[in-house]
DNA sequence: AAAAAATCGGTTATATACAACCTGATTATA
DNA sequence: TATAATCAGGTTGTATATAACCGATTTTTT
């Protein structure tokens, strides 16, 4: 795979990403934990969190069950946010 | 692709179906226009509605942006139906 | 200062999502 | 009764997610 700029990726990807990241920030959680919890390398993991990779609803939920929250919490208001993020 | 039985998916991808099946028929949408606003074939979406096919991040959002609804709210309270329908 | 965790940026093979189509049957509804 | 919508099942080429790795640097914690 060579170097080709980035992808173009729905805005989603890279907001949802910093929520991760955001979670695991304001908890005791470290990426290796959640990352096995969530039956995952930590490189994928932050491949998510970077925004450098979309995943599937699987991935998803086991993203969410690693870091013990719903998907409903961690989705909440994200569409305002992607808005916004859009407008900048 | 030849009729190799059924794709073995995380229960989410069925359940997940179901609700958004749910979504149009309680409202007063129909699947051509939900499948249109998301910009995508109602063959293809209604493959999603079956559990037949795993959708990635932004499918999702495409989706719950045709149903008018937030991922957030189409999530609500999932989790614990995945585990009842696992125990079924 | 040493250890652990996080960061950045890669690689590869394989599985599978996506998009765009198809046929044909059944069920609403105008 | 037309006709629109839903249903169930296909196919194909292409794009991309996944898993499992690598090396090297920086930041944080102990």
């Amino acid at each position: 795979m060579k170097k080709d700029k980035k992808k173009d990726y729905h805005p989603i990807v890279e907001v949802l990403g910093k929520r991760i990241k955001d979670v695991i920030k304001a908890s005791s959680l470290v990426q290796k934990n959640v990352a096995h919890d969530a039956d995952m390398d930590v490189e994928n993991l932050r491949k998510y969190m970077r925004g450098d990779q979309e995943m599937k609803i699987s991935t998803l939920m086991r993203i969410t069950s690693g870091l013990n929250i719903t998907v409903s919490e961690l989705f909440e208001g994200i569409e305002e946010e992607v808005k916004r993020n859009k407008l900048k």
